[in-house]
DNA sequence: TGTACATCAGTGAACGCGCGTTCACTGATGTAC
DNA sequence: TGTACATCAGTGAACGCGCGTTCACTGATGTAC
């Protein structure tokens, strides 16, 4: 599917969402092409305006990828706390729906994906993006810290979190790279991965 | 570190080696600023050479920097093989072996690591780089069946390896992304946690 | 061993291109009176 | 409600730069005789 221009010239004059825009098309570009062959002009081609627009909303190239990448650890947070709110608090299946929401953003919008962890791995100093991960970070070892009974993390909810979150992590890349196969070339259920391994992580 | 010219230009004429030279040049400036900022340009400065030279070896830069890729897996594919030779033949030693060195590697060449996998990934087609990865998986897949005491691979062994498969492949991204932390700050030892997930998935 | 020559693997100058960014500008909007 | 004006958020033309790539060339090497 190729990006077109989702905006006319006439009505992109002071809509006030340029910026969220702006994103967007830059979003939709790094997954099109890859993050190498970005270019601001392409992004504007796409928002349809000029070259000079988005210097209003961002400082440099740089600025705009990372605003592309912190909107996506946002957004995937929220259908992560999203999915799992759909189960009580500290239980199993709010944690499978929590990790399977992590993979399913990945799958959606791997080059993204992508993107936010080499810039958070890139950055020396603390970055919003970085922060985002904490807070998914902290959500995931407080959601193992009820699931045990406890009422403060310790040492142990902490490595099972680590544990949890590395089969999480590398689902997501396994998946986005095509490797999620049985020997046969059927496709492997990543869900399935993620409860059964889960379970047997957390039961120990 | 800053790159530096590692050969005159006097010596570089002629050398016999200037493909496998570039290729050194392309990784060590993908480590220093990211695959984004690679140019031709700096890899020839790198080398010693002229802009044009590198087309007597490659047609384009992509080209070259999917030459710097394959070496990269067909290194990391060395190293391992060579960790897990020095233990018995589908022995736990030899699987740790093998999976940690997976993981030194990415430590050691991040960018190029994160390269690797974006390219195989990208690639609809099979690619040479994507058949050392099933080189890899393979070798896997061979020791856990041996470790099962089995003669042929099957479901279980399959299933078990693209297991400890994830749980490599999340740790070399959490590591190099910086996230293998206690809460306390203190690094996480990634071996450790390798022959502990390891031993559980492959008992069971 | 010496010479002629084909081939190889570089040089260095040049090219056109698209990029990131800047600038003076201007049309649209909101507000004070 | 109508008007004057400050501010906001765009335009479009231009810039200099560094890039990827090409080209005719040339020095070094290996080989046939």
């Amino acid at each position: 599917m190729a990006a077109k221009a989702a905006v006319s010239r006439k009505d992109a004059y002071h809509h006030g969402d340029l910026r969220a825009q702006l994103i967007r098309a830059t979003q939709a570009l790094i997954e099109e092409r890859g993050p190498e062959k970005f270019s601001v002009a392409d992004a504007c081609r796409l928002a349809g305006v000029s070259t000079a627009a988005p210097y209003r909303h961002f400082d440099t190239k740089q600025d705009m990828l990372e605003a592309a990448a912190l909107d996506g650890i946002r957004r995937k947070y929220q259908r992560m706390c999203a999915a799992a709110a759909q189960h009580p608090p500290g239980s199993m299946e709010g944690l499978s729906a929590f990790g399977i929401a992590y993979v399913e953003f990945a799958i959606a919008e791997p080059e993204l994906f992508r993107m936010i962890f080499s810039i958070a791995g890139r950055e020396d100093c603390a970055n919003p993006i970085s922060d985002t991960g904490e807070m998914i970070y902290a959500a995931c070892i407080d959601s193992v810290t009820r699931y045990m009974g406890k009422s403060e993390p310790d040492d142990e909810s902490s490595m099972i979190s680590l544990s949890l979150w590395t089969v999480v992590h590398g689902l997501s890349f396994l998946a986005i790279d095509g490797k999620l196969k049985h020997p046969d070339g059927s496709p492997v259920d990543f869900r399935e991965v993620i409860r059964s391994t889960g379970g047997r992580i957390l039961r120990q």
